[in-house]
DNA sequence: AACTTTTTCGAAAACGTTTCCGGAGAAATT
DNA sequence: AATTTCTCCGGAAACGTTTTCGAAAAAGTT
């Protein structure tokens, strides 16, 4: 690999005034610099990351830790979705971004360690447990982070409107005349207990009552939990009008048993989901859904985590609240037309 | 952040002594080894990886080329199961991974740059465009790779059977008395034109005429095209009983067309789908599709990639073909049953 | 012409490691 | 007891940059 010092050589000059010209050129005469980068290039000079970094303390490099129980946070469409967001909007920023984990080697490191031994720049954190003290630790260190679908004090998050949300989902239902609501809510995060506050909020708003034997503790993404709390939802004797699944993925389990017990959506029993992942409209019945704009999710991430990290001083811990919206389907019956 | 030297004032030792101790404490005694180990990690002391790096070159970070034109390959869960799979098995043997791309601040970076830039150690390539010369240049230059889903000459590689796959689905449609098989392709790429000359060469055997009517031109994860050709394929004189698509995707857009057609899945017409996403067992009908091991086509291609990585010498190129299975469901009807 | 200011460049230190090589002392061998 | 061999440790160079600070040369001022 050619090095400055190569350059230096061939140019006569020193690698002081090399290094000068391939940045700004600062205290260097106009021509030399533009000599020096033509000779640069024509020598297809790469800079070194690393003998750059050792120096500047500065990697262009961002972290994202992204990671569940079962290692396949990166598959639900939405986190997918979102990671596809941050590298498209760091690269664009000059960023490029590498993955956080605890292993290096034969040791096991701490995130905060992995981060500080990669020289991270600052990091995403997404899907994982943010009661970890590693987790916490990380977020309350001095590397700058963005939080995602869940708030520390102080620090810079971003968030899917999930209070919105869940009030769109029940308001819609009570204009389409459901009262009989039942919910099933995802594993217990932040996030399920805002939906599930919003939830009973918006039921109160609205004078719906709510039967505490329509609320299922369920599972995000676990198409066989949301069965079987479906299951127990039919097995009713006064059964609910309308399932409130927590994603998309896993009301197809509910659905599944629906069908099962030889009922029709949406005439039977209307459904309505969580995420708007693509497949959701293309499927028949096509899934009444509340769309999470997850792109947009993991481009204000990367944005902000970039802004913090190029101006530490100004820029201030922010909480940003990305919008969804109800996308109607084919799964929720107008109980109103056929009173 | 703690370093070495900070160590080796505690100890009184030399930075040397402590350098040999944290890595085999080769030509230490082992009691000073020990001893250096215990303040070290008392000390909180964690490598930095850029000054190593700089005197060993290896980084101990793969990087991951996974492009696409539109940007969203991330979103396909075939890809996104194969990074997650990568990820997972290369931080199982102590590496980082990290996305390549030819962005670096203001400056265009070619793809072999970025990985020189970075000092990476190898790379996996995966959903790109291998035709494009940059890649082409990457594949070709000391840098270890390898490629999923595309062979280079005498380079290592881990292909998905599409061969045996689409065989496999000629066959099993034969087996259930199909012989007017329509078949849409997929993008213009080896991929498709191994399934092409498979599903020629297997009709061929099983002595089913292919008819020049029944095949199409399509395009992956695009349901619309899949929906028009879909279309195409209906209003023919003499239907085809079945329809291969290229992806289990792109098939819902033939589902709908199908249906807009009044016709019925599988007793008017059957589908077959490919790469057997998560969702195709969660809808109604079951999706009949031959299963792609995305798991393990990352998993392999991340340990062949390390371990070329790690001996240079002896590891040699090597095509790993990765088996798929069909998955039988219930969108192809048994026409020998009714004869 | 003598001075001051400005422009332009380079020497060298520093970033945190690894590793080669040599040296001092201990142990082993004669 | 003299010599050789080991064991254990440290000095210092090197990896490729960036950046400070000073110096030389050029330009400007009297």
């Amino acid at each position: 690999m050619i090095k400055i010092k190569d350059i230096a050589e061939k140019c006569g000059l020193s690698i002081a005034s090399v290094s000068k010209a391939l940045h700004g050129g600062s205290d260097l005469n106009p021509k030399t610099t533009e000599y020096i980068r033509n000779v640069a290039k024509e020598m297809g000079y790469v800079p070194n990351s690393s003998a750059r970094l050792l120096k500047t303390n500065r990697s262009y490099n961002i972290g994202v830790l992204f990671v569940d129980e079962t290692s396949s946070g990166l598959e639900h469409e939405y986190f997918s979705s979102i990671l596809n967001a941050i590298k498209v909007q760091a690269e664009d920023l000059g960023y490029d971004i590498t993955f956080i984990s605890h292993h290096f080697r034969n040791n096991y490191l701490t995130f905060y360690e992995h981060a500080k031994y990669r020289n991270i720049d600052g990091v995403i954190i997404a899907s994982v447990n943010f009661k970890d003290p590693e987790v916490v630790k990380l977020v309350e260190s001095e590397i700058p982070t963005v939080t995602i679908d869940y708030d520390f004090n102080n620090k810079s998050s971003v968030v899917s409107d999930n209070i919105q949300g869940e009030r769109d989902i029940v308001e819609y239902l009570y204009r389409m005349g459901h009262t009989k609501i039942a919910f099933i809510k995802g594993d217990d995060t932040s996030v399920t207990q805002k939906r599930t506050s919003s939830f009973y909020r918006a039921c109160e708003e609205n004078g719906i009552e709510v039967r505490e034997e329509y609320i299922k503790e369920g599972r995000y993404h676990l198409p066989k939990v949301s069965g079987e709390a479906t299951r127990e939802l039919l097995a009713l004797e006064d059964r609910p009008t309308v399932i409130i699944f927590p994603d998309d993925y896993s009301l197809l389990g509910g659905m599944t048993e629906i069908e099962k017990h030889g009922l029709k959506i949406p005439d039977d029993i209307s459904v309505v989901g969580y995420d708007g992942i693509k497949l959701s409209r293309l499927i028949r019945p096509i899934i009444t859904s509340y769309v999470q704009d997850s792109f947009e999710i993991g481009r204000q991430s990367a944005r902000k985590l970039i802004e913090i990290i190029e101006n530490p001083k100004i820029a201030l811990a922010e909480r940003i609240v990305v919008k969804g919206y109800l996308q109607e389907g084919q799964t929720v019956k107008n109980l109103k037309q056929y009173n």
